[in-house]
DNA sequence: AAGGCTGCCGAAAAGGTTTTCTGAATGTAG
DNA sequence: CTACATTCAGAAAACCTTTTCGGCAGCCTT
């Protein structure tokens, strides 16, 4: 900022006050500085000097309500603590930010009363879009058909087939993890989840166990579903190793429950990757890289889906069908010490 | 959503068709649905019911360019992926929310250019205030002191003492660790962080130091000072005990030096907490509750810097003078396993 | 019965911007 | 010199809501 130093003093600066110093009329001021004919290039350059004088901008709430366009969306979320919400959330707001679209942000926490109440503000203030970012990839309910606006679903599918939703696609994760562990050469691979009732989880076992099954392969002894944590991580590896020694590599369904892995492949003198590799998803930096050896993991590209799914709501206002039903993106395998041994 | 099925088709439902539906004009809705008087109990009632019916909801953009005031704040982040930011972007979420305000999300990315850019959106928007929130403890640029509309710096407080500023109270932080540490009956007590370069790392120092003088002690050995992660936990871990092997506790600049410096205990067979006491900052809960022993930690509190930051926005807008210079809020200690003995 | 008061409603203005249409001035051709 | 085209500026409407003020009944008081 450089030192203004006039009259920033009590009323924000109207476009009459920038046509009142360049002797203009605000109609006149209005196309100069919108870039349209109609106005000779001197009187436009001088309308354009007052405005920076004054360093004026315009008043979006007037301009979006002339243009029936506000120039923002709203950004629902149902519980900004969920790690997995804030990249989705980054992606989006970078997105949405090098348009000239600014972003409302509304945390229902998990609650459908506060849902509906956040709905209704953002529909109030004439959104022109809704991005739905849930903390789960289980679906939820849809806002409705009728909303009058585009919406799109990240993370947390819609359950009404008839919206767009953008999720990571957690079966392809599977298959991509199995194929990595498969490369690696090994062949007793056993996998640790979380709790059972996430399609997350689910979904990433089935992908691994169709991959496996392309090679005529299965996983050793039931998919051992518990929770999301490290301590499930280790209890369920200590159990693992105890009923089936000869296994020789342990998917896990999140790096928490990989951490746990390493832990107890440590204390039971397993040796990572040589003995036995430890794998995890979701690729969260704070614990795969820190972890010894550095954890292997799959990576959702959260990031991506949620400039994805601005895009979406971009396409959208410019009134291109998006399409519907749930488009899964894929994951991204990031390879460190716990697969593969470090040169 | 119940099945409203009537003219939801094209244009936004507005005064004046709620008016025509109810045989009044607009100016007697308006006054009907804001609870005015000068309204008769039977057309109210009337107004209402034919909101009701279109389900109305009133064009925020149309009411801001009159009153003068958007209802909206900006929210301007140096960086979302900080893990601070989160909280105290939650806290003030909520608190903005529960009064009808709403806040326009924007994360400059750590760049100064990009910052500027949404001052300058949000002030097009007319926001009625703006809270500011940083990644570090260290001091930002102000953004200076003729925007217009009140401005609250959260974590980061701003350089210029003419601004008002909310920050955690590390001295504070670091003499309650301390005072819990000798509350156990520890004596040799050393201390290891993250960089130097930190505000933050030094005043945890600072605190713990002056509280260990009023017990006429110091800490062990020269601070540690390395990097905020477990990796440095572990090594300077082991450099510590090799050298004081004497030091009956570690207090840890963040959590993820204290997870490494379990490690390192659990490695040479030093048991916690009987051998050795552990604790670290921020209780950051993946890291503490997952640790074994489950680590104590000092939390910040920051959802509740976040909400006070709003209300010191809200008392703003209200015309209150809220002061400025740097307002340090006083963290929380929670006791875990690694400290004190499980009973 | 006349004047005043209360209760209720509507007309109109305001807020800042964009757009359309009108009008004036200048230039060009016949 | 007249008729006409061209170029540029301004007046006014529109977007939607809130608020102020004026007015119209009906009722009460004297």
């Amino acid at each position: 900022m450089q030192p203004t130093g006039h009259r920033n003093m009590n009323r924000a600066v109207t476009l009459t006050d920038v046509a009142r110093l360049a002797g203009v009329s605000v109609a006149t001021a209005s196309k100069a500085l919108n870039g349209r004919d109609q106005v000779k290039d001197s009187t436009r350059a001088r309308v354009q000097e007052a405005a920076a004088r004054l360093s004026f901008s315009p008043n979006r709430l007037a301009r979006g309500l002339l243009a029936g366009r506000s120039g923002t969306v709203g950004l629902l979320t149902s519980d900004l603590e969920g790690r997995f919400v804030i990249p989705i959330l980054m992606g989006a707001e970078d997105a949405f930010g090098a348009g000239q679209v600014n972003v409302f942000l509304c945390d229902a926490r998990g609650d459908t009363i506060r849902e509906m109440y956040h709905l209704r503000a953002l529909l109030g203030r004439r959104v022109d879009g809704l991005l739905v970012v849930g903390r789960q990839t289980d679906p939820r309910p849809s806002l409705g058909r009728d909303i009058g606006v585009p919406v799109v679903y990240a993370y947390a599918p819609s359950d009404d087939p008839a919206d767009l939703s953008l999720v990571p696609d957690n079966i392809g994760a599977g298959r991509l993890a199995a194929e990595h562990l498969l490369a690696c050469g090994r062949r007793r691979i056993a996998h640790i989840s979380g709790e059972l009732v996430y399609t997350a989880a689910r979904d990433r076992a089935q992908g691994a166990r169709e991959r496996l099954a392309q090679e005529g392969l299965e996983l050793v002894g039931d998919v051992m579903y518990g929770e999301w944590s490290e301590r499930w991580g280790r209890d369920a590896t200590a159990m693992l190793l105890a009923q089936h020694p000869e296994v020789d590599a342990v998917l896990c369904g999140s790096d928490q429950i990989a951490r746990g892995a390493l832990d107890t492949a440590r204390d039971l003198h397993r040796t990572v990757p040589d003995d036995i590799a430890v794998m995890g998803f979701d690729n969260w930096e704070v614990l795969t890289t820190n972890a010894r050896p550095e954890l292997t993991s799959i990576d959702a590209n959260l990031q991506q889906l949620g400039r994805a799914a601005a895009q979406r709501v971009f396409a959208a206002l410019e009134g291109i069908d998006i399409g519907s039903g749930e488009q899964a993106l894929p994951g991204r395998l990031v390879i460190r010490g716990s697969t593969v041994a470090r040169r």
